[in-house]
RNA sequence: GGUGCGUUAGUUCAGUUGGUUAGAAUACAUGCCUGUCACGCAUGGGGUCACGGGUUCGAGUCCCGUACGCACCGCCA
């Protein structure tokens, strides 16, 4: 038996017992005449101490341990004679009476302590050591926390969890795939599915009702520290529902998460229409854990001598609250931070309300104090507060707005991690034009279905039809989304036809879809969660990275095992392919 | 494809205006130490300053390029 206990159980409880206790050596301290050795498992630390009157054995066996070494220890507990409080096993130690070593070690390249002294890009090449300390672990056993949570929630609800195919069919629309060679079919491919989301349409004409998976995904695209090429998403669908009745599950399988996995009470979501995000602020994920909310103020300002102002189709500013006193140093941060070629505005104008009641901007050469004050009352300014105005092309500025007010926000601490504001988006768009390719694109997917009082509009005006699309954002985060799917043959064709399908490219690449709704297809709709990106924030982190085992690096590299890799020319031949690569 | 920042001891970093033998902390090794728990004290070993080119009497330091890492833009239905 290696072990009677682990290393994070025995308690002064358990004082006098005989045990034997298995892992890792943390840290060896030789006082001398003893040594203290610090035993680590996944549930904790325990002292072990060989001690002055121990055998000559025992203490040169002690000698030879180093940092990393696996060893199994037999011996007493005993009440330590002076107590750690800052660990839950420090009221005892074991007085070790056999050491045996298991494993030994090299010295590893950093330290496996929470502080490591290690740097992202060695503790990557070493995550089988990365792992062994406890700031990671928590990740995952949180991460794993919030898996049981959605598995209890869903199978209550008679969700099934079924498995759908990993080696599917390429398709041109969305993210890039990854494709993987058929060796049986020479000059064929597979691809990594994007999400299941065909697979989950057809367990619904299926009949299965309610359906889930915790599933990996590929998209074969650049990375971020939110964006891996392989993730994991929630993924569900249910039939007979209308927008409502998903909304009302999936908000309150959220709910459960928080309360069961941080205790956190979320209240009932508020739903914002798509159009009124993009007004208020510029994009589809709003971040409402503080307000700043865009106020147009084009029709105040336009019609003076400030050119700028009188060319811009779109003028918007914020308020932010006691900002007044800012220094020319840290408005001109702000304009270069506009200014960066990522966010890309042409400048920055400011109206300071000061707290005398007097008002100072960078566009007193053309407004007067009144025109300046009508803006402030606009915004709803105090004194004390700094109003910023940003111009131009609507679809450009709305998002530099956008930037700017996260960027504010953080500034002015109102982006607290442990404050979680969950909304859902609804009535997204269906169509989103593209310039580059001068045509409408799905914006959520091809399957997506209109609102029906909007159907009438899709020849005559596809970019004015809103979808039964909804997305939930949890502190500027998408955290998730998805929508009811059309289940008519009809309008599934109607809708590929808005998208430039020809009839032979729907039939090729969504034949078996259409097939399938020509035999009975219920009314169903589901949405998908991006569980990294859930358990990333749950764990009060930026990178998804933390809450992933085994990540990719920024290059979709795994630099532990070092992939990808080439593979040798038989493999090659034997698939018909030849690499070409310039 | 693009922008920014970075690359110096096992590790994390400092390194001034271009100037003698490149430093600190930590880790490691050795010795001492009876209550440590970031143990302490002493001693020691440890460097292709990412790579290539250039400027210069002289480059870790300045310039150009490449590679790699991180963040971001594009991209991600």
């Amino acid at each position: 038996m290696y072990r009677t206990h682990t290393c994070g159980e025995l308690r002064a409880s358990d004082i006098g017992k005989s045990v034997t206790l298995s892992g890792w050596v943390q840290k060896v301290r030789d006082l001398g005449a003893m040594t203290f050795v610090d035993l680590r498992d996944r549930y904790g630390i325990t002292q072990i101490v060989i001690a002055e009157n121990a055998t000559a054995e025992l203490k040169a066996q002690a000698e030879r341990l180093g940092r990393e070494f696996v060893v199994q220890v037999t011996g007493t507990v005993l009440e330590r004679s002076s107590k750690n409080p800052k660990i839950p096993t420090g009221d005892i130690e074991i007085a070790a009476e056999v050491l045996n070593i298991l494993s030994t070690s090299e010295v590893p390249p950093f330290t496996i302590e929470d502080n490591t002294d290690g740097g992202d890009e060695l503790r990557m090449k070493y995550r089988y050591l990365d792992l062994r300390r406890s700031a990671v672990r928590k990740n995952l056993e949180l991460r794993a926390r919030m898996a049981h949570v959605v598995r209890n929630y869903l199978d209550a609800l008679d969700f099934l969890e079924v498995e759908t195919p990993v080696l599917i069919k390429s398709t041109p629309e969305g993210a890039r795939d990854f494709v993987v060679p058929s060796r049986m079919n020479q000059g064929q491919f597979y691809a990594l599915p994007q999400s299941p989301q065909t697979f989950k349409q057809l367990l619904m004409v299926a009949g299965f009702d309610r359906y889930y998976q915790i599933v990996k995904c590929f998209r074969d695209e650049d990375l971020r520290a939110d964006r891996q090429p392989e993730f994991t998403q929630i993924d569900c669908e249910m039939s007979y529902v209308d927008q409502e009745d998903v909304l009302e599950v999936f908000e309150g399988l959220i709910r459960e998460m928080f309360k069961q996995v941080l205790n956190v009470d979320i209240p009932k979501l508020e739903r914002m229409t798509w159009h009124t995000a993009m007004e208020k602020y510029g994009c589809d994920k709003p971040d409402l854990r503080f307000g700043m909310e865009f106020c147009e103020i084009t029709d105040l300002v336009q019609g003076k001598d400030f050119a700028v102002f009188n060319d811009a189709e779109y003028i918007g500013a914020i308020c932010a609250e006691g900002c007044a006193g800012y220094t020319r140093k840290q408005l001109d941060e702000l304009t270069d931070f506009v200014k960066r070629s990522q966010i890309g505005a042409k400048g920055l104008v400011y109206i300071k309300y000061n707290n005398d009641g007097t008002i100072k901007s960078s566009i007193d050469k053309f407004y007067s104090a009144e025109d300046l004050k009508a803006v402030c009352e606009r915004c709803g300014a105090k004194e004390g507060d700094l109003i910023l105005v940003m111009c131009g092309k609507k679809k450009k500025t709305l998002p530099q707005l956008c930037e700017l007010r996260l960027e504010m926000g953080n500034r002015l601490g109102l982006r607290d991690k442990s404050v979680f504001k969950a909304l859902w988006i609804v009535d997204f768009p269906l169509l989103e034009w593209d310039d580059e390719t001068e045509r409408f694109y799905a914006m959520h997917h091809p399957f997506t279905a209109p609102k029906p009082e909007d159907i009438y509009m899709l020849e005559s005006n596809p970019g004015a039809v809103r979808a039964n699309a909804y997305d939930m954002v949890i502190n500027g985060v998408e955290v998730g989304g998805g929508s009811i799917r059309i289940h008519d043959k009809e309008l599934q064709a109607r809708m590929f036809r808005c998208l430039g399908f020809t009839q032979e490219q729907a039939e090729y690449q969504f034949g078996f879809l259409m097939n399938a709704f020509k035999y009975g297809a219920p009314p169903h709709g589901g949405l998908a969660f991006g569980f990294d990106r859930l358990a990333s924030m749950f764990a009060q982190l930026d990178s998804i990275r933390d809450v992933i085992a085994f990540p990719k690096n920024n290059s979709g590299r795994d630099v532990m095992i070092d992939s990808p890799s080439l593979i040798a020319d038989e493999q090659l031949k034997e698939l018909a392919i030849k690499v070409d690569i310039k």
